[in-house]
Order: structure tokens, then C-alpha cells, then sequence
DNA sequence: TTTTATGGTAGTCATATGACTACCATATCC
DNA sequence: GGATATGGTAGTCATATGACTACCATAAAA
């Protein structure tokens, strides 16, 4: 029961994990993948042959795929995928406040997580969003759009700001509800000002402790 | 103010877009970074040169780092690094039941967001940490220890079983206490069981919509 | 024992590949 | 007009790099 194992690759001989692991990790610190005889070096063996079978032993068991060119080393795990994306400044989900500012920093996502590939964060502030489970400083996973369905959590631009709220397109108006009872929706009806959907948020990553 | 650049790279000519993407794609669709000779074949050029003059500038600005060897182009924006961390079964939040079992997947998350090379995620079922903004369905990013403090969200094995709780301390006997008021404490005293801390709950990720 | 898989050394070879020179065309900016 | 940046053609060159041959050692399997 309950053993946890991660990545341990049980049908490759440790040789093979290692030189798994350095080409994976090669490519982290890179971007690229290295040459036979990098690997070597990392191995302290001293020709390309020994690391092309490891290659090849590697390839036979699915690990990764080879092309007969410099470099040519592709993981096929795409366990690792995953995008950066920017922290694109704060959302002030209380009050109103001036919103979206400049890139603060950036944060990686699982790739399975980001739809589409101008999605970026935001971190919330205020309580408004406390029923949906969204805590002040929470970072929110945005998808720009211009639409939104009903009850989608959205980050809309109201008179020049933004705010992160529930979205209701009800007859005549649009109705931006909080999910805090002690908080009111806001009402907009054609004509009160500018009302555009920044986007909808499709994640929510809290950090605790 | 109020501007979001993601990844619209304003500041990039078409020529260099176009270099840009090709890079990427071939290094989503490969695994390695394409030559020179590759990217002026896909631009319809003749010569290496152009495409380098593209790279170096892509440089400059930022997108790309270069080294002088053989497909030597890393996507800076993958530079920062994300760890791809097993899903390790079920956490029943609300009742107890079983707990971990085997992996499911993995997700990827940002490095910055683990502590130590052991973290694995919970995907959590049940309501009873609804108060701590922890849902059904949640991602809960574990990392394991034996210790706990008071008020952190940890992952306990009682009797066999993994419960999510707030965890306290408190004279003769440990309460782990569910974010839910229609759920009560449990109290364990020396002697009525098996108890120990899986580990502590450091993250939560959720997906909406 | 023989075979097979793993893991290694030493070295050769053809060519893929980045860097470079020389030159040109077209814009934009001051 | 002159300077600068972008974008390109044609070609050369040194070497990095994958593939290969020949040979060896060890351990496990048949």
C-alpha cells in the first residue's frame, strides 16, 4: 500500500536512469538537449559509445526518441510539460482599484492546466470571492475572453478596472456578484459606463504555510 | 498602466516572431531546438545567416539564450523551472476511507511553489475543509513530515486512513479538526490508535470552468 | 559452458553545423 | 543626405558531432 514512487523508472539499470536524469535535466537548465559526448563527460566514461546504447536501450523502452542529428534527443514523457506564465499584477476583488498592472513575476503551470497560450495570473486581493473558495492572495489562472457564460468566475473591466466576480448576463444587465453575502452585486445595464470581460478564470493556485 | 503583454511580443518584428515560433514548436514537436539551416529552410531562405541575425536579436530582447553549439538556442521562458509531481491517489477529506493509493498522473508545478524533492499532490474528495477554501475535486500539493503546528492543514493517518484537517495540539490529545461546521473534531488520545502526520498541506490548486 | 545484456576504451570518418566574410536592398530616423 | 536597423544571397572554413569498427570485462541467464 501506500508507497509512493516517484519517477523511480523501475525498468531501467541505473546507468540508464542517470543518464535519463542528466539528459532531462540538461534540458532544464538549457533548453536544449546535450551530445553524446556531454553526456559521457557526466558519466566519466570516455567515448560516445557507451551513451549511444544507453540511448538506444533508453529509446527501445520508451523513454525517449532519437534522430540521427546533433542533439537529437527528445523526452517522450511529457509528464514535464508545462508553461510559464506572468503574474500580470493584482485584482483588487473587494473594492474596486486600478487592477491590472505590469508583470510582477512569472509562474509555472502544468501545461494540461492553461487552455490556449495567452493565459496568465493574477493575484487576487480581497475577500470578495471567499464563497468560491478564492482567498486574498491567491494566484487566479485568467483565459482572456470577450464572453463569459453564466456563474463563470471572470475578471471584468469595469469603468477602467477590474474586478474578479461571478458573471450574470440577466435580461437587460449584466450582474457581477461577489461570492461573499456581505458584499452586493453590481448592476450594469447598457449605457452605465464601460464593461468589457478581461478573460474568465479557469484555475486557482493558493500557497499555505 | 493596465497593459498585458502575454506573450504578444510587441516588441518583436513578424520575421522574428515567426523565428521565435518555429523554435518552439519544434521544440514541443522534437524535443530539441532546430539548426539554423532548419529555421531558414522553414523561412524560405537561403543561409544561415539571416536566421543567426534573427536568433541574436531574439536574444537581445530577451526570448532566447544562445550558446555557439550545435542547436544552441533555450527558450528563456522555460527557464523557469517547474517540477512534475506525482498525483498520488485519493484523500477522503469528509469521511475516512482508504487514502493514498497509487499514482494517478502528475502535474506540474512551479519550483518555487515545493519545498524539498518529496512533495507529491492529493486530489482531495469531500467537504470538510470547505472553510480553509479547499474543495472537492482540489489538487492539495502534500509535503511530507512527521511534525505539524498548530492550524496547519495536514494529511493525517488515522487507524490506517488519511483524513485533510487542520491540525492542533492541545494537552493530552490531538484534534483534527475539519473546516466545516457541520462536521466535528476528532480527538485522539495516546492509546486509541495508530495516528501520525502524512504530511503538511504547503498548496492547493483548483481548476474551474 | 555458451550466450546474452550491460558497460566500457580507443580511435576513425563523413558531414552537419555555427561562424564568418563580402556584398546587396529596403526601409526608417535624424 | 547619411546613418542605422532589418532582411537577404553566396560561399568558405574549422570543428563538433553522430556513426562506426575493433576489442575488452563482468554478470546473469540458458
Amino acid at each position: 500500500m501506500t508507497t509512493i514512487k516517484v519517477g523511480l523508472q523501475h525498468d531501467l539499470t541505473p546507468r540508464q536512469q542517470q543518464v535519463l536524469q542528466f539528459v532531462t535535466s540538461h534540458l532544464d537548465n538549457q533548453g536544449y538537449p546535450p551530445t553524446l559526448r556531454e553526456i559521457a563527460a557526466h558519466l566519466g566514461v570516455s567515448g560516445p559509445l557507451p551513451v549511444s546504447k544507453h540511448l538506444d536501450a533508453l529509446e527501445k523502452k520508451g523513454y525517449i526518441k532519437r534522430d540521427k542529428v546533433s542533439r537529437g534527443i527528445g523526452l517522450t514523457t511529457s509528464l514535464s510539460r508545462s508553461v510559464s506564465l506572468p503574474i500580470a499584477g493584482t485584482v483588487r476583488a473587494g473594492h474596486l482599484s486600478p487592477a491590472i498592472e505590469d508583470i510582477q513575476g512569472y509562474f509555472s503551470v502544468d501545461h494540461l492546466a492553461v487552455k490556449g497560450n495567452d493565459c496568465f495570473f493574477l493575484r487576487v486581493s480581497g475577500d470578495s470571492m471567499i464563497g468560491a473558495g478564492i482567498f486574498d492572495g491567491d494566484l487566479a489562472l485568467v483565459r482572456p475572453q470577450q464572453t463569459a457564460d453564466n456563474k463563470d468566475t471572470v475578471v471584468a473591466m469595469v469603468e477602467g478596472e477590474a474586478t474578479l466576480k461571478w458573471f450574470y448576463h440577466e435580461q437587460d444587465h449584466i450582474r457581477l456578484q461577489p461570492a461573499n453575502p456581505n458584499m452586493s452585486a453590481i448592476i450594469i445595464r447598457p449605457g452605465d459606463g464601460e464593461v468589457s470581460i478581461v478573460g474568465k478564470v479557469i484555475g486557482v493556485y493558493r500557497r499555505l504555510g
